[in-house]
RNA sequence: GCGGCGUUAGCCUAGUGGUAAGGCCCUGGAAUGUGGAUCCAGUUAGAGCAGUUCAAUUCUGCUACGCCGCCCCA
């Protein structure tokens, strides 16, 4: 057994998931730059007070799964829950509220709570997630929740379900709260002990309860919608229109609350349908909404902002519950082997041209018979074997066999390229431009 | 954080208070120059630490990790 294991709740990403996380990336990514939302990276930690301040400090995730890793000197620091908080703090840190509004961020970032494990809760995990800062308008709430419509679309997620609902601005939330305490103080023996217990820190929490016996009173409650302000009213009218004239199919859901403070107005959820999900109430995949206090409660101007955040690991899961897209090969396409010993450099130096022309070529290091080496090369996926030191591959010459065709041909070092090429392609190759060229 | 159930090799799966079994994978050989088949051989295991016992992988406790329920869900 091996001596140690790694962090609980935290797990390795081996090289099919780490891809299929890098490919996830670059399809998010792109789809951000289309938007013109640029990418954002905060450091891993902050000042607990960023989280404090901004999830409410009564809240239990603020007070108790906040990832702890104070140390002598560094201040009360926790490993970033969630990306919103930290991106508003170096939005104001950097004076990017005076800049020209809106702002916009993107980020991919791995997040930490410290919850105790379940499937698809990590207490590492990974989102990726976009801020709007600036924005008054049902527009950017339409728009974010586009983009991550859009994107599921985009790699195939089918089995989810848009919730969105509206809690009320900040001057609002207080009527709210006021008139659903009321209503539910007056029925408070009825609820469970939970909820006896939400009246005083979360009124709201209440009506998405789990509990039958809190069931038979939510339901029945007045409705969040039907208590907000006018002008909370008609902005989440004009989402709602507008997601109807995009063709987007979503649910208003009377009991979809946020569990922190700073959400104002619009809430929204995308929730997986798939059975295998259905746990606890469904998995989110994706949640955010506007947060139009948020700036103002880090000691900023009263500037709106609105975002959402998608789960990596879950969605990844999702997509691969529902039989997504084909691993993508890993290994390398080419491999050079050889029938002498002790050619080490030489092996290297034949791969050197082959790479430099973007082919993925990779080494068999030797020390083994010719037929261990295919046989190795095969089992690696490799589509083309270049062999080198048999005698017809002496003086200037190479054998490059196909190992899908199990045809080869002996070749001179100097076309190499080529009739590789032939059999297997090249690879694009990054530049620093940020661009893709054909290499 | 609370409660329940789990943990046998790289993976999957048996079984047992007394020598831990099989399949897949892996390594080598048959076949020192051509591969996914075949045959042969081989490596690797009861999460960790205590306790009970002549003897513990098996029973008990604690710890670690996982899953399920709760809390919570940014």
């Amino acid at each position: 057994m091996p001596t140690f294991q790694g962090p609980r709740g935290m797990r390795d990403l081996l090289p099919a998931e780490a891809a299929a996380f890098d490919a996830l990336r670059r399809v998010v990514q792109a789809r951000a730059d289309r938007y013109g939302y640029p990418r954002i990276s905060t450091p891993i930690a902050e000042d607990k007070q960023v989280f404090l301040r901004t999830s409410g400090e009564t809240s239990d995730a603020a007070s108790k799964e906040m990832y702890d890793v104070s140390l002598h000197g560094t201040g009360d620091l926790a490993l970033r829950p969630e990306g919103t908080a930290p991106v508003a703090r170096a939005f104001l840190e950097h004076g990017l509220h005076k800049a020209a509004q809106p702002q916009r961020f993107f980020y991919w970032e791995p997040m930490f709570r410290g919850q105790r494990p379940q499937l698809l809760r990590y207490r590492q995990f990974w989102q990726w997630g976009l801020e709007c800062y600036g924005a008054e308008g049902p527009a950017a709430d339409i728009e974010i929740i586009e983009f991550t419509s859009g994107l599921f679309s985009e790699v195939g997620l089918t089995e989810v379900d848009l919730q969105l609902n509206t809690i009320g601005d900040g001057p609002c939330q207080p009527k709210v709260r006021a008139a659903l305490g009321e209503y539910f103080t007056e029925r408070r023996a009825e609820l469970s002990p939970e909820s006896q217990r939400r009246l005083e820190t979360n009124v709201l929490r209440i009506l998405d309860s789990k509990d039958p016996r809190d069931r038979a009173v939510a339901d029945g409650a007045p409705k969040v919608r039907d208590l907000v302000c006018d002008a909370d009213r008609a902005h989440f009218e004009a989402v709602v229109a507008g997601l109807e004239r995009l063709g987007i199919r979503y649910r208003v859901v009377d009991g979809l609350v946020r569990g922190l403070d700073y959400y104002t107005r619009t809430v929204v959820e995308f929730v997986l349908t798939d059975p295998a999900f259905a746990q606890g109430g469904g998995i989110a995949v994706a949640a955010g909404g506007r947060y139009d206090g948020l700036v103002r409660t880090m000691g900023g101007p009263d500037l709106p902002g609105v975002g959402i955040a998608g789960g990596v690991d879950v969605l990844i899961e999702a997509l691969r519950k529902q039989g997504g897209g084909a691993p993508r090969e890993l290994g390398a396409d080419v491999i050079v082997l050889s029938a002498e010993q002790n050619d080490d450099a030489d092996r290297v130096q034949l791969a050197l041209p082959l790479r430099e022309a973007g082919f993925r070529v990779a080494l068999d290091y030797g020390g083994r018979s010719l037929e261990k080496q295919l046989e190795s090369a095969v089992k690696h996926g490799a589509k083309v074997a270049v062999i080198r030191g048999t005698p017809e591959a002496r003086g200037g010459n190479v054998i490059v066999r196909d190992l899908v065709k199990k045809e080869q041909r002996v070749t001179r070092l100097a076309a190499v390229v080529t009739e590789v090429g032939r059999h297997v392609r090249k690879r694009t190759r990054p530049t620093l431009e940020g661009e893709e060229s054909a290499g």
